[in-house]
DNA sequence: CATGAATGAGGATTCATTCAT
DNA sequence: AATGAATGAATCCTCATTCAT
């Protein structure tokens, strides 16, 4: 029964002879570190049951604080849910940030994107749950979330310059435009991670399977790269 | 016991001055069309709103009937989405078998196919939305019904047949999986459909409009069968 | 989903070409043997339920006939519990007639009534559970039922009958009303059965070992026949 | 989401003209006393309509409290009933220990338990109906809740120790198991509450009679002073 | 900052009963 | 006599959110 949880967490922080919390476990005066575990617990939960489906009272227990203090910090489930998702948003952008690219001949590089991207999306399936529901939502939250809307450019930066270096050389033949191939490959990369649970039971294809996933990395590697060579 | 209720229903019904049923809106002892304008509201509702967000009530006022047939013919909520589910997964299987395509060589059949795959996939945003909604809750339904693991293999067969030909004229050249094939397909061609709203946001991007349209359909063509055609 | 029933009994019995019905296994044309047979059904339904418990749709469904024929037969769920409350009693009290204690000597006469009771209610658990159910009910149906009301002297005739004799022969003392040494007995032997669930668990008694159960009858035998002699 | 609610209640509580409650009439952040509050009322909704046919609406609403909070401490109407079960049990314990029957000579002191058992059944009809609920239930709630089975001793020993000194003092010669015995005394006092309905309008008894009441107090007490002493 | 208690509005589901054939 | 379809009124329960301290 919801009351008769204990009060572990104030009793213990408030006794004085000890039971020091270590520096990395905030649990007092300490509200970034608040917040972001509130976040950790909230983008597992909405990613698990979607927005309607999780539970603030959920969310709140699995916290190291209390129910009170996710509408203190974002006013409400809603306000939750749009914090989670810029957190999503910005994570997945970064990543991006990382792959150093532009050392690379073209075409490796392009490959060298696309095989990262099939490979981090793989491993991050709750992002994509995320960016899921949000679709189903409409997108409204991340339309309302000015920070969200800001971080977009960089993908389509690393791409455009592919691409430019690509038709220099002459190994890129095929015109296309950045977004439209940005496009493509979210679209083979995302697809075996948001619905892998249809697809894996409708034609019985297992995307756990190691095998399963090197053979579509390169299944997606050879896609882009032969359509932005064209013929 | 309740056995003081006035026969409200009746008395409607018999009133003179108007409520004339049309012959063809069946609203008694009709039991195939009841359950199908059920399904087709709660199609709509749960397309909208998700699996968590769409109200029992609503579908059921959106209805020709009451909210007690739904659960007289679907005993629940996630029946009704089942059934839903079943429906949606007939149409596209449907459509499928529509095509029509060993007539054409080898080349154009496929981008037939895929061209138009995106096509019905853009027409029919919510069935996709359904799926999407689906992989969110990991497929639950559609394992549990019968009926759709049962229809899967004829789009599986239509690409088979497409590359076995291909091969044999030698205007195919790439060994790929038919099944990993069809994944390629859907993957390009559902993510227009499934993650329009974030993408567009966030690209800037609008699907909606026919030039865009048109140049993505072109693109996927040329994705699909130039990985076809191998190098 | 209740929907799907096939309608068995009916297209079993309008069969031209066979399938005989036995003539013990009434289905059409004979109500009373629907009649007996719902009342058969809903007896084991409310004895197991309860009053609120039972649910209609259940009785009728493992009932050789319909839901309707429930309503047309007994009006009401209410109805219905009452012709099954009417039927218990008949059956109590027809058994109550059976036991021929006349020829017995008196405190014989009365361990055999006592014993017997014993036995019988044992064997009769149903029978008791749906006395406590009409007791929580405050009596009202057999309050209302005419028939109940009306088949109650016997069981005290028989009890004054015995006592009239003993005091005769000089082996009761006590002097005790004949209706509350019908208390007496029915206490001790009912408890038994009506309390057995809630006695058993706390007390750690097993009701249903043979053992216990001739313990049980000899003390009731006992306890009753040491309060007729008196001291 | 629902953050347009009024204050409805506070703005009650802030009204000037009335409504004043009284000091020790708890309403706000006193559990204990909302909780007893709502057992208090549970346990005459639960005794007067039993399990199935109490209703949690009809509950709340004579509460001091609302509906949710029902839930709140007792998760459901089946956790309700277990905790008001629990406090039934062990009000009837708790008077069982105040007897004080070791300072009186045996036979008095089984006399005195007897009678004293019977007043207090009568006094507290609610109780025994609780009971014949529970064990129409088939003592689900009493075998899920570690409480009751915890408090079932008591009883049985202090007919023990009656029992023990009567045999020392020659005036016990029937050897009677004391849980037997508890069983014998419950019976005869329990089915004048549990069945009075019933036994009342069948054989024209009025349980509520002082007269009557009197007299079966005396024919249970003697009846079972009898069967201790044996012949 | 922090927390247990409290809540109103709504949400899924069930029930006895009646209608049309 | 019989039955599948249909129904309105409850009935139990849940949820995001706020209050008192």
């Amino acid at each position: 029964m919801g009351a008769k949880k204990l009060r572990q967490g104030s009793v213990k922080a408030a006794g004085g002879e000890g039971e020091r919390v270590p520096a990395r476990e905030p649990r007092r005066n300490n509200p970034e570190a608040t917040k972001a575990n509130i976040i950790e617990v909230a983008t597992r939960e909405f990613a698990e049951n979607g927005l309607d489906g999780a539970r603030v009272d959920e969310i709140a227990e699995k916290t190291r604080t209390s129910k009170r203090m996710i509408y203190y910090y974002f006013d409400s489930k809603e306000g939750l849910y749009e914090a989670v998702l810029e957190k999503v948003y910005s994570d997945i952008r970064n990543r991006e940030a990382d792959l150093k690219l532009s050392t690379l001949p073209p075409e490796e590089a392009l490959r060298r994107l696309v095989e990262t991207t099939v490979e981090y999306d793989d491993a991050h399936p709750e992002l994509f749950r995320l960016v899921s529901i949000e679709n189903i939502n409409y997108a409204r939250a991340v339309t309302r979330s000015k920070t969200i809307r800001a971080l977009n450019a960089s993908a389509i930066e690393a791409l455009t310059d592919i691409l430019r270096r690509g038709y220099a050389q002459g190994v890129f033949k095929a015109k296309i435009d950045p977004t439209d191939l940005h496009m493509v490959i979210s679209s083979l990369s995302a697809f075996r991670v948001s619905n892998r649970y249809t697809f894996g039971v409708i034609f019985g294809v297992d995307f756990n399977d190691p095998a399963v996933r090197r053979r579509h990395r390169k299944l997606i590697g050879d896609t882009v790269v032969r359509l932005a060579k064209g013929e």
